[in-house]
DNA sequence: AGAGCCATTGTTTTT
DNA sequence: CAATGGCTCT
């Protein structure tokens, strides 16, 4: 491949990105400024001009998705596979090394990895034992605390005693529950990158070879890192070159402990550091870039950066003020269905919202119109109950001690090992420090158990030793296969009545199916398959691949939009208190990350940007009223067009309107019939001929807009607003 | 062991 | 409003 054709097809800022010279390097790449491109063509650059091994790189993303993006996009460049580069999120990569280094790590050689679940159930239990009080101690509060605490580097000890009690009994169960994992051979997310940046403070010989390794270091979205990862990578390219590619603007992961002050940090800790800027756009209109500019320009703190675009205005950023909820997603249906008429594709729209309560009532409103649509996020597939059920199985087999495993299946499907036996097997363990399986064992041994439950126990561990025994020659998916049968938990979800059931078979042969398909992709030698597809299953819990050849409009949130983009993208919800959200309006920092939100939302849209509000809205069943959110203020209203189905469009909107700031939610009301002249859904209306009806249903706007009314003497009839002369009844 | 009842609790999500 | 979870009753 010719050099030349790796550099030309670059604007000069980002081929200055691709061949800046061997030094440490921010990119400040603003949203769709072809950061990607320019990681993947460094790298190539790197390759190809500077002669670098593939063995010298190591490109770090957030997302699998993102890892796997990158990969493919260089291998098509290269035209060759790259094995040696190094390419995986933080947490793949910490793994892998541990893996390498179990020993050094003081793991097991057989170590698990827990997902966020299992980490909370076990904390749950730990909870429990101490004999707290579930409510005061909430397991989701004590499993922020610690997965907070591990992100910031500290082990218990590590923890200043402030003279809290709180906080000491939190310590308290933090070590408790270091002490299970230990002892249980698992490991959490956050405790992967924890060992991976303990493994560089006790062992500086193996830092010092990766360190030698790694000349070159490319780190994507460097907003998203936390702390733990900032001093990893730190340690880690000292003798390397950093390349770190970001954008503070679209920072949304703060509340997960995402310190954007890190990209500052980068200036001091790795001097001389060149800073390169991204500032084109390429996926924007004119219009939408101006909008998005001016609303992110009232965040303070920026490292400043200002998009612009060659592209033209486009078309106005529209704005529905929606009655109601159901008015807001059935306006959103309707300009989907009028766009797919103009033969534009459902999947180049997008709906995006804040949280995803807000997808209900969208759903709804699309399944009406019998417009097919994808729904984004919620359970993905290796969370979902069945599937853990079967991965805990083959846990066990792959290592014994693992009690978060031999907690879910003991007793599933049920075969008689009750509360009763179960509180006397964790009792065992925590006496002696063992893991469950271990008093298992001792309790089958010392015959402390009542017959039943002692042949019960019995049985269970037979039965996953036999799985092992059996199982020894045969591969992954056969091992795989053979549990669900013997374990009889296939049989279990296959006598359960209804639709569910049968869905929960259909997903555990996809899980057959998945390891068919990884033993034939992926060779990882340096670990056992079973242990590789677990370490699999855990860190990419089953990305929600969407099928290209399938025509879908896309609902998601703001935070899964993030790096995609749409022609057509929906805004919906934007009301203070539920964009800004509630429990983010009190706080200016919290406040700014949800203005980078909204920032990151206009700037997924690439031709035509719509937004909506309602002005009443059903939340947890009551009515509420809201205010439009300040970001709608905070938006030019030059590149504003407001949609109402009126007559005539645009009384231009929300400049100067000096909003009543008290709580003052009803006086809006009367706003949204001012709205319509008249023409509010439901209302009673008088016509000319047909007397008095009650207006039902609208579609289209401007001189087109028609009103459909229910009158008592004819029955419905669809009615052009312009010419249809209605007058409010009373 | 499983159905059914009451109470609680509702951001964002990747790994 | 619903989904979830614990608890009780059969």
């Amino acid at each position: 491949m010719e050099i030349a054709s790796l550099i030309d097809p670059l604007n000069d800022a980002q081929r200055k990105a691709v061949t800046a010279p061997l030094e440490n390097v921010l990119v400040l790449a603003g949203a769709g400024s072809g950061k990607t491109r320019v990681l993947t063509h460094r790298i190539a650059w790197l390759l190809k001009s500077e002669n670098y091994s593939p063995f010298n790189i190591l490109a770090v993303t957030f997302t699998n998705k993102a890892a796997n993006e990158m990969r493919g996009r260089l291998e098509s460049l290269l035209g060759f596979s790259t094995q040696n580069l190094w390419v995986g999120t933080f947490h793949g990569i910490a793994h892998r090394l541990l893996r390498i280094h179990w020993q050094e790590a003081n793991l097991s050689e057989n170590f698990q990895i827990m997902d966020s679940d299992d980490q909370y159930r076990t904390i749950r239990r730990i909870v429990i034992a101490m004999g707290l009080d579930e409510k005061q101690w909430s397991p989701k509060k004590i499993q922020w605390f610690i997965n907070h605490k591990k992100d910031g580097g500290l082990r218990p000890d590590q923890i200043k005693d402030n003279g809290d009690l709180h906080q000491r009994t939190l310590v308290r169960i933090y070590q408790q529950y270091e002490e299970i994992c230990q002892r249980s051979g698992l490991v959490d997310f956050a405790e992967l990158m924890l060992r991976a940046h303990e493994l560089w403070q006790t062992r500086p010989d193996i830092l010092l070879h990766y360190q030698e390794r790694f000349k070159h270091i490319l780190v994507d979205e460097f907003q998203d890192t936390n702390a733990i990862q900032y001093s990893w990578i730190t340690a880690m390219s000292k003798k390397g070159c950093l390349m770190a590619v970001g954008d503070d603007d679209q920072s949304i992961y703060g509340w997960r402990g995402a310190e954007i002050e890190n990209m500052k940090k980068l200036e001091k800790d790795f001097a001389p550091l060149k800073i390169i800027r991204l500032e084109q756009n390429y996926r924007s209109t004119g219009n939408i870039l101006k909008g998005a500019n001016t609303l992110i320009a009232n965040n303070t703190d920026r490292l400043g950066k200002n998009l612009w675009t060659d592209d033209s205005e486009g078309e106005l950023i529209s704005l529905y003020a929606a009655f109601n909820e159901i008015d807001e997603a059935r306006f959103i249906v309707d300009k989907i269905r009028e766009a797919y008429r103009e033969n534009i594709s459902y999947k180049d729209c997008a709906i995006l919202y804040r949280s995803n309560a807000q997808s209900r009532v969208l759903e709804e409103a699309l399944i009406q119109a019998g417009i097919p649509y994808r729904i984004y996020g919620g359970l993905r597939f290796f969370e979902r109950a069945e599937i853990k059920d079967a991965l805990c199985y083959l846990r066990l087999v792959a290592n014994r001690d693992d009690d978060s495993a031999f907690e879910r299946v003991i007793n599933m499907p049920t075969r008689g090992i009750g509360d009763q036996t179960l509180s006397t097997l964790r009792n065992t363990a925590k006496e002696q420090k063992i893991s469950l399986w271990q008093s298992a064992n001792l309790l089958i041994q010392n015959q402390q158990l009542s017959s039943r439950a002692l042949n019960a126990v019995q049985q269970f561990c037979d039965l996953i030793n036999t799985i092992q025994k059996e199982t020894r020659n045969l591969s992954l998916s056969e091992l795989t296969e053979h549990t669900l049968r013997v374990s009889r938990l296939l049989d279990h979800y296959q006598n359960e009545k209804g639709e569910k059931g049968q869905t929960r078979v259909e997903n555990l042969q996809e899980l057959i199916s998945a390891t068919k398909q990884f033993q034939d992709e992926s060779g990882n030698p340096e670990i056992s398959p079973l242990s590789s597809f677990l370490a699999t299953a855990a860190l990419e819990a089953g990305e929600t691949q969407s099928e290209f050849s399938s025509d879908y409009v896309q609902l998601m949130t703001l935070h899964s939009a993030k790096g995609l983009e749409f022609p057509f993208v929906f805004l919906a919800g934007l009301e203070e208190g539920l964009f800004p959200h509630q429990l983010s309006m009190e706080d200016p920092q919290k406040l700014m990350e949800e203005r980078r939100l909204c920032y990151v939302g206009m700037t997924r849209a690439m031709k035509k940007l719509t937004i909506t509000y309602a002005e009443t809205r059903r939340l947890y069943g009551n009515e509420t009223y809201h205010r439009p959110s300040r970001f709608i203020r905070e938006l030019p209203t030059e590149v504003l067009e407001e949609v109402r189905l009126r007559t005539q469009i645009s009384r231009p909107v929300y400049n100067a309107q000096p909003k009543n700031t008290q709580n003052n939610n009803i006086s809006r009301i009367p706003d949204s019939s001012h709205n319509e002249s008249g023409l509010q859904l439901g209302q009673r209306v008088n016509h000319p001929t047909f007397g008095e009806g009650i207006v039902l249903n609208y579609e289209g706007q401007g001189a087109s807009a028609r009103v459909q009314v229910k009158f008592g003497s004819t029955g419905a009839k669809w009615l052009v607003a312009a010419y249809a002369k209605l007058e409010p009844a009373t």
